[in-house]
DNA sequence: GTAGCTATACTTAGCGA
DNA sequence: ATCGCTAAGTATAGCTA
């Protein structure tokens, strides 16, 4: 930038919120893409003390492509460990469409739809075995691996 | 980059777990300083379904300045300022108390107060205001925070 | 597997319309 | 205030050890 940035609180108010704008999209798109490249869903949370604003960023985009890959790679097996991951990726589809229907209602909701959705996909996780969950990773890794080469080949 | 970034999940392992050691560490920094330049309390909270991992980065030095200029600018309405934080220092004690109790129990026992501690919060969000939810917001992160150090401590 | 490096892609502070 | 621009900082992919 034409000068170093400062880390210390912004006083002026206008710079302060254009700031804030900027940095919060770059953040949001941030998590997005780590959700993608690396398979994990993330979120973020920002609370804006100053005007008593709460804003939640569940990774929709990122998490989206997770479960696309995901059913596209299970449409044509039906082994129990894509019965397990179907069911997981199943719920968090439904809170995600849970949370988009609370978009404009008030932000101490959102923030409660957001732990109940955490809480949803962790319980369908611990309801398996560690060994399930083993399974179920390496399964997945294998699946992921077949796709990526598929895709190499191709572009090759 | 030496090459430009394909936005799309890596399926090679190592590289998968190197990408996202090295953008988790960036996200950490950007959320911190959304935090200290705005005046905001933020925390990012990333799950791997597959391995049952929970990770959550508090913003913990962007949130300690934030709070050190709360309670600066309002020393003059302190007793409200004084019983929050009798709330949060509470509930940090029980949380406390609760872990050192799992202190030999099963990795997976640490998950499963993780998502009670969780829920706890949600009930805590529900009888707050959204003024409070600042507060509360830090206090969030401090919790996981510790939980997540400890399970570390345990785990190294 | 992880720690440091560097070239390069990406982000963003300050402006101007 | 909001947008687009672009210079100037940052973050990080691919490497090396």
């Amino acid at each position: 930038m034409r000068q170093k940035v400062k880390l210390a609180f912004i006083s002026n108010g206008a710079a302060r919120k254009a700031t804030y704008n900027k940095r919060k999209k770059g953040i949001i798109k941030k998590v997005s893409e780590l959700s993608t490249l690396c398979g994990v869903s993330a979120c973020a949370i920002i609370s804006n003390p100053f005007n008593s604003q709460i804003e939640v960023w569940p990774d929709r985009e990122g998490a989206k492509k997770v479960i696309e890959r995901y059913h596209n790679s299970s449409a044509k097996d039906e082994t129990k460990n894509l019965n397990q991951e179907g069911l997981i990726m199943q719920n968090i589809a439904k809170a995600r469409d849970r949370l988009r229907k609370l978009e404009n209602k008030k932000p101490e909701k959102k923030i409660d739809l957001l732990m109940h959705e955490c809480m949803q996909n962790k319980n369908l996780v611990d309801n398996l075995t560690a060994e399930e969950l083993k399974d179920l990773d390496e399964f997945i890794e294998k699946k992921l691996k077949e796709e990526d080469d598929k895709i190499n080949a191709i572009e090759t």
